[in-house]
DNA sequence: TATAAATGTGAATATTAATTCACATACTGG
DNA sequence: CCAGTATGTGAATTAATATTCACATTTATA
């Protein structure tokens, strides 16, 4: 019974991974420090080496998620250089980020997390903002090369581009992936594209 | 002290509302024995008297909130004739709904209201299903009428239409309403409408 | 009016889950 | 190698909360 001894910082991160997955799972009610530990091979108290509190925790679930989310902006500013083809991947990235760790909705929803923490509500919507700004500066620098129309609200789109993933996931995810969120993707971003796309006016949606 | 006796038909319904109200400020998680019954002044144990648990007051809530959601529709239905009208005014009282009762993505979203109840997930995926049928009953008509473009899938459509309402809930919500969910409704479906309508081509939306 | 059923009360009970604590054992620097 | 610190363990504590129960009171009914 070698006792496997962990240092704290790869811990911490081992435990929000954790945490992360569970709530994905199971939402973030069901998120328990017995759960939990049993899912990294300790005894719950130990946790309390590695943060002060559950609320801890949660703040570090919400650290993770996101650097998530930016690394999946700066993954496709990396990939392409067309902002159309670069809001495309980052469609699919979220996508799949959403049907991997549905904790996503899941923690912004839950209302539980920031139920009487109003600094963490203010840190969820700063994550989401940041997300939508950037969303927005790739629309903004479409509109510049002339491949978005120049006369449709950047922070507007944002929205609805999120919009594009968030009802899907919830439908793939309420009927247990019988929900062809692929599909719905598939055939959303085709009708967005036309519509935000400058030139070559209504013909191809016909 | 009289006692207020009221009849189990108008508990129920009375404690429905007062739950449903409950999760719209504070989350599933946050709803209470105690503060229910505080709210509709009785004792906890008093409310046994007309639910047999906790469950099923959270399944008298989804009833009413079902309930809401289709009655929103026929009004939208009785109100106007013509399908884009339609759902121009479903979207706007979808939104006050939402608005009213922040309850509606939580009680889908948050997952812990059917955390180990599958037969309740699969009442919420029908709850939401049934409501993208009738959207896409709305636009399958326009289509017939020759309003809405019949190239586009009306499934797909009637989850995009969710996606308008959807992401501006979250963040007028995460927000404490700061972010004008009004404005970007406004802005996104004259968006939204421009790219399914048929006809008039694209020199709308320049 | 008398009696049964329905509704409400307040005190117990039981369970679940976070957190603390005293102790054990591995790692690290001198 | 020794001492101190970091990490892990298991038992105990505490708090919250759903649920039950015995009793009270109002309403309905025969």
């Amino acid at each position: 019974m070698s006792i496997e001894r962990i240092n704290t910082e790869k811990r911490q991160e081992q435990i929000a991974e954790a945490a992360l997955n569970l709530i994905a799972t199971g939402g973030v009610a069901s998120l328990n420090m017995a759960d939990l530990a049993r899912c990294i091979g300790i005894v719950p108290s130990a946790i309390y080496r590695h943060f002060e509190s559950k609320d801890k925790v949660l703040d570090a679930v919400l650290d993770l998620l996101q650097k998530r989310l930016l690394g999946n902006v700066e993954i496709v500013r990396r990939q392409a250089s067309e902002p159309l083809e670069q809001l495309k991947r980052l469609l699919a990235l979220h996508i799949r980020l959403i049907l991997d760790y549905q904790a996503l909705p899941r923690l912004i929803f839950s209302g539980d997390i920031y139920a009487g923490h109003p600094e963490r509500k203010k840190k969820i919507y700063e994550i989401v903002g940041n997300y939508l700004g950037k969303v927005a500066d790739i629309i903004r620098e479409g509109q510049t090369r002339g491949s978005i129309n120049p006369a449709m609200e950047p922070d507007m789109l944002s929205v609805v581009f999120l919009g594009l993933i968030q009802p899907t996931a919830i439908l793939w995810h309420l009927s247990d992936g019988k929900f062809d969120a692929g599909k719905q993707v598939e055939r959303a971003w085709p009708f967005f594209c036309e519509a935000i796309r400058v030139g070559k006016s209504a013909k191809e949606s016909a």
